[in-house]
DNA sequence: GCTAGACCTTGCCATTATGGCAAGGTCAAA
DNA sequence: TTTGACCTTGCCATAATGGCAAGGTCTAGC
């Protein structure tokens, strides 16, 4: 039998938010619903199961355009793998870019960090470094 | 001799674009500065000091509320040094809690992309894995 | 049957830091 | 004087989400 559940139980089951669900589906990811005579939205488990594949996917740290590519991909059955592979390796790129950026700042002001003394002196390296040399 | 920087020229002299300019002033981070009778903005070297060290800071990850913090602390002859550590301190965690969920998805994302054959055949190790398991 | 409370609806505003565009004023060089 | 490079303000856009408000709906308990 078709168990059709409300936004708020759609929710729950899928670890969105009704917030969520609402924008993805105005944002074109989602097929409009069914809408109770009331206007309530309705969720079969088929689209239950996007609603979860978008989740997992926001876990991984992809964009709502990302996993619109991936949903289609996904729903097609003449993709070809290396189209999905591409598309995650395109994310991991911007991951490890992402990573180094943060490792940067990270590395950078561990250091000024470090020769902070961190007492009631108002000498700090921290400022020092960020503070441009004054000419003359 | 104090010598008066337009907005362009404050802008190429700091690092910064002089859209980040004007809106770090109506942000409250710097002073209205001086204009001439057309109503041109004109900066001094102390306040082009203080673009430079918002362009510092903004390399380092630093949110403009936490610059606004810095740029207090920078002015304050009083300051104690450990006020400016703590505030480091703290944008160190965040940039570590950054890296490590970045990792986190590098790491599950990798090992789905190494397990995609990449080729013409639509069965994707990364789709299964986004894929809930439909019950039945 | 009525009422309270939990749900649903839409719509608008806020966030963060930045970019873009437009319509208009200013200034300097040719 | 004209042209081009600059400046002004103001509004819109981004990405993904949260919050609030005003209103409709449904269900459980009395």
């Amino acid at each position: 039998m078709a168990t059709l559940l409300t936004i708020g139980d759609a929710a729950k089951a899928s670890g969105l938010t009704a917030k969520m669900i609402r924008h993805y589906e105005q944002s074109g990811l989602l097929h409009k619903p069914a809408r109770t005579e009331a206007g309530y939205r309705l969720y079969n488990s088929q689209q239950l199961q996007q609603l979860s594949f978008i989740h997992q996917a926001r876990q991984l740290g992809f964009s709502l355009s990302e996993i619109q590519s991936l949903l289609q991909l996904w729903q097609n059955p003449q993709r070809e793998s290396r189209a999905v592979k591409q598309l995650a390796e395109q994310h991991l790129a911007e991951i490890a870019r992402k990573i180094a950026e943060l490792k940067n700042m990270q590395q950078l002001l561990q250091q000024l960090a470090d020769s902070c003394s961190a007492d009631s002196s108002p000498h700090c390296a921290i400022l020092a470094a960020l503070a441009p040399k004054a000419a003359g």
